[in-house]
DNA sequence: TCAAAAGTGTTATGGTTACACCCATGA
DNA sequence: TCATGGGTGTAACCATAACACTTTTGA
């Protein structure tokens, strides 16, 4: 029977200054050897998939446990030029205590890039990109995945601004507040960013045990 | 670099009689030998995953030309007890015109099953079942993928029972009717259902090309 | 003191839910 | 003629959308 080189490529998105980006290696090796593509490798013996994600993701940006979720595995007789390699992408998502990358192994370089100025990529990764938008789009409709892309604590204006970006249209402000604290499970803190350039935004934070609570009876998490 | 034997298996449904139906296959080959599995086999040379399945279906099963979704791929290690084998699963749904099954090939019988009355089978074939009908149950809810359950003239009452029997709950016939006919993708025809054991029920289809008229302006399909 | 972003309520509209009876047909 | 499933409308309720001003702070 036939064996099959496989190989696993992330699609690793952050929010950083009010946008959406996209982690990118530029390639050490052939083939498209200093190119942009997305980080990934070969699957080895003795793991799994998403073992084998975590490692290569490790290895190449030093990016560590974060969110992961198989997308796609894309599988099309000549996405690599060279010999037949069946790939299985995942999207991750990353918030900013995670957000210290550096170049390594087959990597000559790691960069984030904002998510609707990529380059050209290495094989297929355009297309996976696009799909792992989509996928982005729809899991955040109805999931909390949100979230995993902002600090623990956060303000009610950057989580709204995160949305915008997602889904590409501006939000009401009130309505937006109202109908998230209604859900109650997004928590006031006393803590105040002091960090932007007027007054001070009151802190949230997002209370994961209740959702699950929630979501085991029913509820369904929606805020847009 | 490491080579994988890849296989694709493919997860059934069909609606029929009030139930939903899932095909299963009787092993003709170790492992397994004898027990019920998925549809499915190994991929070949100079075949996608999709080639594959298709493939698989039609050799194991004689079913052609259907709805077709990749799932997820599956790649724990001892999934297998012989040796290491990745399965990228998929999910299909044929309407009763492609209902006619034969088995063939590595199968030694063919069946349709009753989607809450399965056998333990054999590797976690279980477990990609649990995974494909919450993936229907979700890809229902927002996109008109019922009709691929259903022939091209169906009545409304039909519709109704599968959307029950999907989110196992009772749905309110005036509402059902209201919502779906608002959406002006149901149309009414001038047929009737004379297989009904008293009044003959009128025959709608789903206006496709319509659904993807709307789609491509930004609108959304919910029925339930 | 002023510029900038934070924060806050009300009303109109449309969608969803709940609910019960008559109709057409085949046996 | 009657049993069976087919077919229909209205009212209450709830969620969403639209909309503008006051507050707090740092510079």
């Amino acid at each position: 029977m036939d064996k099959f080189l496989i190989a696993v490529d992330a699609v690793v998105f952050a929010y950083d200054k009010d946008y959406l980006k996209i982690l990118l290696i530029k390639r050490g090796i052939e083939p498209f050897l200093n190119e942009w593509a997305l980080p990934g490798g070969f699957l080895r013996k003795g793991e799994s998939l998403e073992d084998s994600v975590k490692r290569e993701l490790k290895e190449e940006t030093n990016i560590n446990d974060i969110f992961l979720k198989q997308l796609h595995t894309f599988s099309l007789i000549n996405r690599d030029p060279r010999e037949r390699v069946i790939t299985t992408a995942y999207y991750a998502l990353v918030n900013p205590e995670n957000y210290k990358i550096k170049a390594d192994t087959d990597a000559l370089e790691v960069k984030w890039f904002n998510f609707n100025e990529l380059p050209k990529l290495a094989f297929d990764h355009n297309e996976i990109i696009e799909m792992a938008i989509n996928k982005l789009r729809k899991d955040i409709e109805f999931k909390p995945v949100g979230f995993e892309l902002l600090p623990e604590y956060f303000t009610l204006a950057k989580l709204q601004k995160l949305y915008e970006i997602i889904f590409d249209k501006e939000i009401d402000k009130r309505n937006f507040r109202k109908k998230l604290l209604k859900t109650e499970l997004i928590i006031e803190t006393d803590k105040k960013d002091t960090g932007g350039v007027k007054r001070p935004a009151r802190l949230y934070y997002f209370d994961k045990k209740r959702y699950f609570k929630f979501k085991a009876t029913g509820f369904k998490f929606k805020i847009i």
